[in-house]
DNA sequence: AAGCAACGATAGACGTTGCCAATCGTCGCG
DNA sequence: CGCGACGATTGGCAACGTCTATCGTTGCTT
């Protein structure tokens, strides 16, 4: 059976006459003739019933054509769909944040976002990077912002910013006097993230700190950690995104003598057909950061600039 | 569009598998392969992400899913539907009955029908000759009961049985005391229907009449015509099937010397497909009404018997 | 009564489509 | 590095849909 037949058994059930059927259809007589014989013969019934005078259809007609109509409309009803969602840059997006990483950025890139791709409908996933991985692999996300690379060739990724670390200090301790802090120096107090955050051990790995960390307090988030700094616990590194936050706890911050930093980055899977709109939602947001990223190196910008410019 | 791609489309949605969704189609991989891709660049879109590991559909294909099983199922229903209206001797069959046969026929034949034709639906529809017959060119109707001849090469028609008239005589009539009733004796004092019911005609056309009446009563139904009579109003034709009312009214009925009568016949038109069913309604009113047709020329039979060995 | 017009059915030719078997290219694994 | 699994590609073939031209029937008109 045929989606064609049955758009020919409708023309002519509203037509009753086979060359205006024919005509309606954009096919010759005999075709639309021939046709409709075959469907006939296919269903085992006989759909009108001819006379030299008219066409009439059967009562057996009457009994499909709801069926036959309802077949058609669903036809049409996934070209309608399939047209709406030909466009790459629009439709659900469904990308995956990182937690160190969303609370600071999403604020900053979301009204762009909507502007610049208003047909997107960027849907915000937050968990640490391994599981945002799987959830990839999985199809259930279409995209990631990470700060690490993504292993293997089924997945590809795009730098869209450089983000360098801060120092972050209780007003009241040693380092706080400073203008700049050797990553180094932090080894002694510093505190950290729980295991599966990757700013966990990239901020181990920036002030040369072996990773054995005895009993040491793991914070759960980032916001958590900044109260602990705030209430003199320790010291930290945060990402300069998060140096408003930081500052509203209370918290000085300084910049990093090595300029230790993390490079955030948009992942997605090389096969993804909407590589469009990874590449669109990339380029906002580095469109967005670049003012952040200008003379970054002394982190300075992050401190005084970032979150309150907005 | 074809409705056998978008089997192809749930098949892999289903199996996500090229090879595996191929078999369940019952096609060749390279075909499911090839349809699968021509729908996509007919859509427009991808609609599943392939690689070397796995088959996944995008999200496009997850939107769209649900109008392509709609989409098969009404197809599957059509074909379902259609295997039920297969049978000729199913379904709703309209058969239009003029008023001066249906209540007295159909009692006989409605169990007969329903056990020869069980799936058969016999919706009767009582009318005037003249309607019925529009009715019937009108597809409104499948078949029609008539007593008389249809005209006109779309419609034909077939003899069922010969149901002869009968003297209607109130009690104390002159006429009532004879064995037999001579046709022309009637002319006098006789009672007719209204306009339009054939066995006015007849009646008229057996005993002679002229046709104009004057100021005689015209009954609108047999049932009425017979309450007339039984008041002594006068006499009338009645057709054999009412004789058992006629009797219950208290009538006295005779035969009739020259053995007037109808014809009972059933039509339709001549390109109905459903022939067979028209056929079949025939042959079971024919062979329900055959004991009353033996010897019916005397008009006994019918006297004593109609109504009276069901 | 004969010719004509309208209509659906039929026939033959042609281009397209769907299909299969065979093969290729890629990727992952031992 | 070879092998196996998998989807993509190719070439040939048969079936199908479509066209133009024509036929047969029917109803109307001259």
């Amino acid at each position: 059976m045929n989606l064609r037949d049955l758009r020919y058994m409708i023309a002519l059930a509203e037509h009753r006459h086979f060359g205006r059927a024919a005509e309606a259809c954009g096919v010759s007589q005999p075709t639309l003739s021939v046709q409709l014989r075959k469907l006939e013969e296919l269903l085992g019934i006989t759909l009108f019933e001819r006379s030299s005078k008219a066409v009439a259809p059967t009562s057996a007609c009457d009994r499909l054509i709801g069926h036959v109509r309802g077949a058609v409309a669903e036809a049409e009803a996934i070209l309608a769909v399939a047209r709406d969602l030909r466009d790459p840059l629009a439709g659900r997006f469904r990308l995956g944040i990182i937690p160190t990483l969303a609370p600071y950025l999403l604020p900053l890139v979301f009204a762009p976002l909507r502007e610049a791709l208003p047909a997107l409908e960027v849907e915000p996933w937050e968990d640490q990077t391994n599981a945002l991985v799987e959830r990839l692999r999985a199809h259930d996300l279409d995209a990631l912002l990470l700060a690490t690379e993504v292993e293997g060739v089924d997945l590809a990724s795009r730098t869209l910013f450089a983000e360098p670390f801060l120092a972050a200090l209780p007003p009241d301790h040693a380092l706080a006097s400073r203008d700049y802090v050797v990553e180094a120096e932090l080894a002694r107090d510093i505190l950290v993230l729980a295991d599966g955050h990757c700013l966990r051990d990239q901020a181990l790995a920036a002030c040369g700190h072996s990773g054995a960390l005895g009993g040491a307090l793991r914070a759960s988030s980032l916001s958590t950690l900044l109260n602990m700094v705030a209430a003199g616990y320790g010291t930290t590194l945060i990402p300069g995104l998060a140096a408003g936050a930081a500052q509203d706890a209370g918290i000085v911050l300084r910049p990093l003598a090595a300029g230790a930093g993390r490079t955030v980055r948009i992942a997605w899977r090389t096969r993804f057909p909407r590589a469009a709109a990874v590449e669109a939602v990339g380029a906002v947001i580095a469109a967005r950061l670049r003012g952040f990223a200008e003379g970054s190196a002394a982190g300075m910008t992050w401190v005084s600039g970032a979150g309150r410019d907005a």
